[in-house]
DNA sequence: TTAAATACCGACCGTCGGTCTGTAATAGGG
DNA sequence: CCCTATTACAGACCGACGGTCGGTATTTAA
């Protein structure tokens, strides 16, 4: 009735497996959303850059807040998958566990030093709200709960002290996450020139927050060392020095 | 060119001074925010509830977003004074003072129950995350310096023995921010007929919590103390009972 | 008294997330 | 191998909503 002629087609696209188009478009967007943030990325974007129409998007997805929780999930579930791996290959008490568990999450996110400069930008820039907030809920629902075991492992081997495992759990994933928030503050003091300021300040911080662990465990201070503070600092400054263009 | 009249004017509207009229405006806003979240409400409605135009709007707000920074920022100044007050006029060792101020920070919730249950049932709903990370930032703003004060007080009396002031200023906000999560499960099993249940529940988690602050300090067991955890529980979870209807 | 500044009005607009109708590609039974 | 059902995809269209703009009423100041 309103189209004469419906045969304009562009190519004849070759078809993907349903799992692969989706992995494809979450590529696409998580790629976009981590150069410009939610609120700039509109789904005509993730569109042009995964070569797809509205129609075939919206086969795969139902909204655009489903590449959300694709994207961030998926990340989470790598992220952790790599720190239990250490972890279960590591022989050794509860702590020594404990810490290698922190160790390969630490080294995990040094090996994504470029997406993590990136957020550490967005979380300046308003209307990132939505994929912050969904980053922590992603990181907190898959690290909580390996924590928690972790922790009343340690309990019950009689060598952590913890006033309430999911408790203190939940404080110690709290304080990794307002770390960046600390880290953004670093790079930017970085950028200012003051990068050796800002290396001692973030290797001050992780020293500190070793030193919270260790009470909120019930551990004598020094127990918890899952990173050297010094090195910490200068690897997260270091950071700074790749830059990023919007 | 393109309106022939311009005379259809509704009334002859009583004009207020820019604060109130701001005010009126942000009490509207309030309102609408918590009782129907933060994606439900459109400037439409506020405009409807404030009975101004859109023209008018923005003439005292440059976005939506605006209104969000008046009401969050109007309430956790109030918070804070409310709190600063209390601790002011308390005579006694850090210690004491530092109870007096949450003591006061948790009656000021309470007597804002209400608010309180329409925040719990928010988090659950999709679309307010802006809503809630700007109320977690106006508390961290307005909270964490506060805290970091009187805790370099206590250190300086030699009461506290904190590794980083401002770290642990900043944990303690975190607990207390990510207890609303814990309220909220609690509300929902008060509300599926588990009131007791969920008291104790509510209870015994302000329980671990003021143990894992006695840690973060440096302080004997026992030594904080800003509210009595059977109480707190109950007054919780008697929040279930007063319904909220959209 | 009058001109400038301020408060306010409401029609209009652009953008963007999401829908709908319809078509090409694949799968499967005969 | 054809024919049909289903799935994957295309792209025009829509409605909602945040924000703008030209204009009008009210107040202030000179």
């Amino acid at each position: 009735m309103l189209s004469e002629d419906t045969h304009p087609r562009t190519a004849p696209r070759r078809r993907l497996t349903p799992e692969d188009r989706r992995a494809a478009i979450l590529d696409a967007a998580q790629v976009l959303f981590f150069a410009k943030g939610w609120d700039a990325v509109t789904v005509a974007d993730v569109l042009a850059e995964a070569r797809i129409s509205k129609g075939g998007f919206y086969h795969h997805f139902s909204a655009k807040e489903d590449l959300l929780d694709g994207v961030v999930s998926r990340l989470a579930e790598q992220a952790v998958a790599a720190a239990e791996a250490s972890r279960r290959q590591c022989e050794g008490d509860a702590l020594t566990r404990f810490n290698a568990f922190l160790a390969a999450t630490n080294r995990w996110k040094a090996e994504r030093a470029t997406e993590l400069r990136f957020i550490a930008d967005m979380i300046r820039r308003p209307g990132n709200e939505l994929l912050l907030q969904r980053i922590d809920a992603a990181v907190r629902r898959a690290v909580v709960p390996a924590l928690e075991a972790m922790i009343r492992d340690g309990a019950a081997e009689g060598r952590f002290d913890p006033p309430d495992p999911k408790l203190v759990a939940e404080a110690i994933v709290s304080l990794t996450i307002s770390r960046r928030e600390v880290l953004r503050d670093a790079i930017a003091a970085a950028d200012a020139g003051a990068p050796e300021a800002a290396a001692a300040r973030l290797g001050a911080h992780i020293a500190a927050e070793t030193a919270l662990v260790d009470r909120l465990l019930g551990l004598p201070p020094g127990s918890v060392h899952y990173c050297d503070p010094a090195e910490f600092g200068q690897m997260m400054a270091d950071m700074a020095c790749g830059h990023a263009a919007y």
